[in-house]
DNA sequence: CCGGACTCCTGTGCGC
DNA sequence: TGCGCACAGGAGTCCG
């Protein structure tokens, strides 16, 4: 499932075949995953609005999010949920499987061109338009937390400061830190030794740079071996990512941690499964400072 | 106001 | 072998 790392190395994998490239029309075959769930949303859909005409100068990425900005300034913003792709297909060549495709932008770049496709099964990603790369900021990345790639000890410690819930559940909140789902706050849990249970408020300073770091870590590790593909997910050339063999704790319950050797656990907390070490991932639940009036 | 529960959706994998 | 069902999860919404 597309996290931050697989959104990272997607917009790397895409900057070179569509920086600089006429987008020469849109297809749009499912109306439904542009704009959803946003109430001024038009009637209509123009091509247009979904770039057709349009130059691309630059992708920009927000946690989950990829923006793709125009030379005009109109952006889009693309979610890819829990199942979703965006693959360019070169030339002419036939794509991969065209089940689930909902959106096809024909591209002219250097090499003379290609299909950008947009397909999602599950339909949990989506679309939304805008006129400016503001708006977009606006309506999207500025609703969110910090992006996890470049997060530091501090804002990590104020986001955390005021939160009784469990550290997984807010390491999962995208407005508390951006880019952060299921694989790596289990994964950058295990590396900074804290359970995934322990109240955020509770957590010592000191243990919150070390998650800090091991956030960055995991997610610099994931984007260097090209995300995790779990089911569905590929990167812009249609390749899957080789992370999950690294993965330290993620799908694996009942197998020995890799540090202590104990068995690993499985709990479900915020209604995600969440796989831990009993042993060298230590709990705090009693808040270190008592709460002011 | 905060946090937990529910909802959307389809492919996968398991058990019978 | 084949069917059917539980399960997976990002994030918006609702409710206590």
């Amino acid at each position: 499932m597309p996290e931050l790392p697989e959104v990272e190395h997607l917009k790397r994998t895409l900057e070179p075949l569509l920086i600089g490239a006429l987008i020469r029309g849109v297809e749009l075959r499912r109306r439904d995953v542009v704009n959803r769930r946003v109430r001024s949303r038009r009637r209509r859909i123009a091509s247009a609005d979904l770039l057709a005409g349009c130059t691309i100068a630059r992708l920009v990425r927000h946690g989950k999010n990829l923006a793709i900005v125009s030379k005009c300034g109109r952006s889009l913003c693309v979610h890819l949920g829990m199942s979703g792709q965006m693959v360019f297909v070169p030339g002419r060549e036939r794509m991969g499987d065209s089940m689930h495709v909902h959106c096809v932008w024909r591209v002219q770049n250097d090499n003379s061109g290609g299909r950008l496709v947009f397909r999602d099964p599950r339909r949990f990603g989506g679309i939304w338009t805008f006129d400016s790369i503001k708006s977009l900021r606006q309506a999207r990345f500025e609703q969110l937390g910090p992006d996890a790639l470049t997060i530091t000890p501090a804002p990590l410690r104020a986001a955390l400061a005021h939160s009784h819930r469990p550290i997984k559940a807010a390491l999962l909140d995208q407005s508390v830190l951006a880019g952060v789902g299921n694989i790596y706050a289990d994964e950058s849990l295990w590396m900074a030794r804290i359970h995934p249970a322990s109240i955020a408020s509770a957590i010592p300073a000191k243990r919150i740079t070390d998650l800090a770091r091991g956030i960055r870590m995991v997610l610099r590790a994931s984007i260097r071996l090209g995300g995790s593909t779990i089911g569905t997910y590929l990167d812009g050339n249609g390749e899957a990512g080789e992370f999950a063999g690294s993965h330290q704790v993620y799908g694996r319950a009942g197998e020995p941690c890799g540090r202590c050797g104990r068995v690993l656990a499985q709990v479900v907390i915020a209604q995600r499964t969440t796989v831990f070490c009993m042993k060298c991932q230590k709990g705090y639940q009693q808040p270190n400072k008592p709460a002011r009036a």
